[in-house]
RNA sequence: GGCCUCGUGGCGGAGUGGUUACGCAGAGGACUGCAAAUCCUUGCACCCGAGUUCGAUUCUCGGCGAGGCCUCCA
C-alpha cells in the first residue's frame, strides 16, 4: 500500500485541483444531496449518484472500508410533493378518506422506494446514512442537529430575521456570501431575474421558514405552523450526521447556487465557523441534443424507462451498462445521452471477463491511479480495458480485474445458464465436432445456427499444443 | 446585464511548446470449410484570427460557437 496514489480532487470553492486531505483519515465524511422524492427520477438525476457512489469506492479504498462515512439525504418536505399528493389523490382527501398528511407519506414512500430500486440497480451501494428532512424539522430526542434550532440560532446571532411571515436569511449580515458561485449580489441585480419582494432586506435573502395555511402540511416552530424553506434541511442533515465541518459535499453544477451557496451561508454562520465542507466537488449534466435534460423542458428519460421499457431505443437497458455508459464521460464534462453511447457501452461490457473473484484480486494501479486524478473514470474504463484484455492472455489477472472494476462499481455479469442448457450446449458441441471431422458442414452449420437462434454464440479456436479445435461459448443477451 | 464551463479525427475522449494517446466504429490482412471470436496493420483531428516563440493543438489577447447558473432543478 505505500505505493496508493494521492488522491487529488477538484474543488469548486478554489476552482482547482488539489491533493485530498481528510480533517480526520479514521472518519472521512461526504454528503451529496440527494432527491426530491415527488416523481420517478431521470437518468440526469442519477449521475451525481453514480459519481459519487464511486468516490465513496475510492474514499473506502484508500482510507479504508470503515473510515468513511457518506450521507445523502432524501427530502421529503416540499411544495412539489404538496401538489403531487394533491394530484394523486384529491378525491380521497376531498372525500375525507385520506389526509393531506397520510397521501403525502404515500407519494414520498412510493418514490423513495422506486429510487432506491433504480439506483441500486445502477449498482451504487447505499450510503452510510440517508436522513429523511421531515425527521430533522424539529428537535429531536436524540439531540442531533435540526432546522428550527439552527433557524433559531441564526435569528439569535443576527443573521435571520422575520418579515410577513417568513424567517429570511440576511445575505448582508455575511461579509464574504457568494464565495462558492463568485457572485457579488450588489453587481449582479441589472436584468437579473430576481424577484423583489418588499418584504426582503436584499434581494438575495432567502427564506428559512415559512408559513402553512391550515390545508398545508406543517410543524410547530417559534414562528407560528409552518414549514421549512429549501436549503436549511441539507444544513441540520449535515451537522447531525457529520459534524459542523466536513470534508466533501458533493451535487450537480446547477446546484452552487443558490442552494450550496445558501447551505454555506446557514451553516457557517449558525455555528460560527469558517468553513462547511472543505471540498465541494459537482457534477456535469446529462445533456439530450445538446441541452440540460430536466423535468422541466420535458426532455427527461427515467431511469426506470430506461431499465424496464422500450421507450429509449426500443429496447431495455442493463444497469451496468448505463453505469458504464455515465462513467464513460469525465464527471464535470456534460453528456449528451444517446443510443450509440449506450451500445458501446454494451459492448465494452460484453468483452469484459465475469469470471473473477474481487475479495481476491488487487486492484490495478493505472485504474486506481486514474481514479485518484480527480476521479478520471475515463482512463480508469481504459486502464480496465487493457486489464481485460492481459486477463484473457493470463487467468491469473481475473481476480485483479474484478476488484479493479470492482472499484468502478462495475460488475461484468454473464447471463445465468441452467446446468440443463449446458449440458444440451456441451452435447450439441461434441455432436458439431464430429460432424465437422467427417466434413459434414452443412449439418454442423445447423447446429450452430439453431444455438444461435436461441442466443447461445459459438467460438471456434485453435488449441495451441495439439492445433485442435476447440468450441467454446456464451450466451448473448 | 453579471458569473461559470467548454470547443481535439465518424463517435467517445486523453494529452503535450517540437517526435500528435487510447477505445469504439471503418478499412486491409492473418486464422477459418464458412462465420463468430481473437490477433496484426491502417486511414482520419486539434473552432477562427493576431501575438509570444526557432517552433503552438498546447501560452497570451481578441473573436466566433456551444452549454449552464442568476427562478424549481442533479
Amino acid at each position: 500500500m505505500a505505493d496508493t496514489p494521492v488522491l487529488t480532487l477538484y474543488n469548486t470553492l478554489t476552482r482547482t485541483k488539489g491533493p485530498f486531505t481528510p480533517i480526520d483519515p479514521q472518519n472521512v465524511r461526504m454528503y451529496v444531496c440527494g432527491p426530491t422524492v415527488y416523481d420517478f427520477a431521470h437518468i440526469g438525476n442519477a449521475r451525481p449518484v453514480i459519481v459519487f457512489d464511486v468516490l465513496f469506492r475510492v474514499l473506502r479504498h484508500v482510507f479504508g472500508e470503515t473510515a468513511v462515512t457518506y450521507a445523502r439525504n432524501i427530502t421529503d418536505v416540499d411544495d412539489k410533493i404538496n401538489a403531487r399528493a394533491l394530484r394523486d389523490f384529491g378525491a380521497e382527501i376531498e372525500s375525507g378518506r385520506l389526509s393531506l398528511n397520510a397521501a403525502i407519506r404515500q407519494v414520498t414512500e412510493k418514490t423513495a422506494n422506486q429510487f432506491h430500486a433504480d439506483v441500486a440497480a445502477l449498482g451504487c451501494l447505499a450510503p452510510t446514512h440517508e436522513p429523511r428532512a421531515t425527521e430533522f424539522v424539529q428537535p429531536r430526542d436524540d439531540g442531533k442537529a435540526d432546522m428550527i434550532t439552527l433557524i433559531g440560532r441564526l435569528v439569535e446571532r443576527g443573521h435571520a430575521y422575520e418579515a410577513a411571515g417568513e424567517v429570511l436569511f440576511d445575505t448582508g449580515s455575511m461579509a464574504d456570501y457568494g464565495q462558492l458561485s463568485k457572485r457579488n449580489l450588489d453587481e449582479q441585480q441589472a436584468g437579473a431575474r430576481v424577484a423583489v419582494d418588499g418584504h426582503k432586506k436584499n434581494p438575495g435573502d432567502f427564506v428559512l421558514w415559512k408559513r402553512s395555511s391550515p390545508e398545508e402540511p406543517g410543524w410547530e416552530s417559534p414562528w407560528g405552523r409552518g414549514r421549512p424553506g429549501w436549503h436549511i434541511e441539507c444544513s441540520a442533515m449535515s451537522a447531525a450526521y457529520l459534524g459542523e465541518t466536513f470534508d466533501i459535499h458533493g451535487g450537480g453544477l446547477d446546484l452552487i447556487f443558490p442552494h450550496h451557496e445558501n447551505e454555506i451561508a446557514q451553516s457557517r454562520c449558525a455555528h460560527g465557523t469558517s468553513v462547511m465542507a472543505n471540498v465541494w466537488m459537482h457534477n456535469g449534466f446529462v445533456q439530450v441534443e445538446g441541452r440540460k435534460m430536466s423535468k422541466s423542458e420535458g426532455n427527461f428519460v427515467t431511469i426506470h424507462e430506461l431499465l424496464h421499457e422500450d421507450s429509449f431505443g426500443a429496447r431495455q437497458w442493463p444497469g451496468e451498462v448505463l453505469r458504464l455508459a455515465m462513467l464513460m464521460t469525465h464527471y464535470r464534462e456534460p453528456i449528451d445521452f444517446s443510443v450509440k453511447r449506450l451500445e458501446e457501452a454494451e459492448r465494452l461490457l460484453a468483452r469484459w471477463p465475469a469470471e473473477g473473484r474481487a475479495e481476491r484480486g488487487r486492484v490495478d494501479d493505472a485504474v486506481l491511479a486514474a481514479l485518484c486524478d480527480d476521479l478520471n473514470t475515463v482512463a480508469a474504463v481504459q486502464a480496465l480495458h487493457g486489464l481485460a484484455g492481459r486477463a484473457a492472455q493470463d487467468a491469473a489477472l481475473l481476480d485483479d480485474f474484478a476488484a479493479s472494476a470492482a472499484l468502478l462499481g462495475v460488475v461484468p455479469r454473464k447471463v445465468e445458464v441452467s446446468g440443463a442448457l449446458e449440458a444440451e450446449v456441451e452435447a450439441a458441441i461434441a455432436a458439431r465436432l464430429a460432424l465437422l471431422k467427417a466434413r459434414d458442414f452443412a449439418a454442423a452449420d445447423r447446429i450452430r445456427d439453431d444455438l444461435s437462434g436461441r442466443g447461445v454464440q459459438l467460438k471456434d479456436g485453435k488449441d495451441p499444443q495439439t492445433g485442435e479445435r476447440v468450441t467454446t461459448w456464451e450466451v448473448k443477451r
